[in-house]
DNA sequence: CCGGTGCGATACTGTACGGTACAGTACCAA
DNA sequence: TTGGTACTGTACCGTACAGTATCGCACCGG
């Protein structure tokens, strides 16, 4: 029986340990965090914190879980509109997908995912599945309601391949921390993105209004 | 005066002394990873290595260094063929630059500057510029000896955009963990990148033979 | 008012860490 | 042979770590 988002004390409590995990987790990596700081930084005690969890690992565990879930939050929440034009509601979409990956918080996961990946065998794929996966799956759902994918290429390749081009080099360069890409930049990116993506769909395109320009 | 490639002994043991440490790093992360461990791999003793490497950071920069020089090897050696299609050169070098991305040293290399760029601030931006940053210097250069990007869209960005065609999703995917990419879909991922870019480049094109129609 | 229980504070265990000290050994040029 | 230099092996220092145990307080329904 999994807690509610907040409930008595102990659940506060939690919550209070989860959040400083969070911060001190995404400050120094996995093996560079210590438990002693993570409990300074929550309040309370050391005892509590393995009352709620049995182990460094499973707190780990239970963070990324947690960014995770905060992560895909605001894109689940948005619904795909069916209505307006298919690129406005790529725009859309895309934007929002890239202000989520482009955030810090989301950021330090995928560091965390990637860098803990060899020691944590099942956090990659989990991750990917609940996380970028999910996103490109709805998608994928989204270009199927408006007729994609009948025959040729699978709705599936085609969202993976508008959310790589919606990327393009931001996420990679925040992730280096050359630096995160500021608004007149996603703008740009995500309008390219949602132009190339129009015009040079592969086989298996919408069946009317297709290679329709750009709006913007 | 820095070190040849090798030479006498002492030489040697740093070169075995750099090899075992980049494999604990690899595996281990900055944090994770123990000065006994990479003694204990590499041979001889703490001293010898202290002797080589004031501290543990300085060894690791030195890691970072060396993997950076090994990884850029094979793009700065494969010269851009001037003679050719620019399709055949783009692919060749996309190819080229995926492979490279891809490989075990690669993708660790990659890891360890996102994870530890909060260590060392300097990190992530000397290694943008002497890896990605490079390579896409060097593909600019060459688009610019094609002629492209006289007015309108500056050839780096040209280089970067096509370079972000080309890692597509595989980049992500195996950083994460969720799989290598093969050959087949390499070769998928290329050709499609070179189509795509060639068909769709902005303003600044190519003075000839711009807007074929892709080959795929 | 009471008795239980979650909690805070802290001290502790055993281990491992980064880095140093030191005594002795292999090599190499003169 | 000699002297210098790089190396090995090992013991060591202080610190910090994950995780445990103990004790005493505070708040709880009854």
């Amino acid at each position: 029986m999994e807690q509610a988002v907040v409930c008595g004390r102990g659940d506060r409590r939690r919550t209070l340990i989860i959040d400083a995990a969070i911060a001190v987790f995404m400050e120094e990596g996995y093996a560079g965090a210590s438990i002693d700081r993570i409990v300074q930084r929550a309040g309370g005690s050391k005892a509590t914190l393995y009352r709620h969890f049995p182990s460094k690992a499973d707190l780990f565990a239970a963070i990324i879980q947690t960014l995770v879930e905060q992560m895909i939050a605001p894109i689940d929440r948005r619904e795909v509109r069916p209505a307006g034009g298919l690129a406005a509601t790529l725009t859309d979409f895309g934007r929002t997908y890239l202000d989520v990956l482009l955030e810090p918080r989301s950021l330090a996961l995928y560091r965390m995912v990637m860098g803990e990946g060899a020691r944590f065998p099942d956090l990659g794929r989990v991750f990917f599945d609940q996380g970028p996966g999910r996103v490109a799956r709805r998608l994928a759902d989204h270009l199927r309601g408006r007729g994609w994918g009948g025959a040729g290429v699978a709705p599936e390749s085609l969202a993976r391949e508008f959310l790589s081009l919606v990327r393009a080099d931001l996420h990679l360069r925040a992730l280096l921390g050359v630096g995160v890409a500021d608004a007149a930049e996603r703008t740009r990116t995500v309008a390219r993105a949602v132009a190339v993506f129009l015009a040079h769909a592969p086989d298996g395109g919408p069946p009317a209004g297709r290679r329709r320009s750009p709006g913007r």
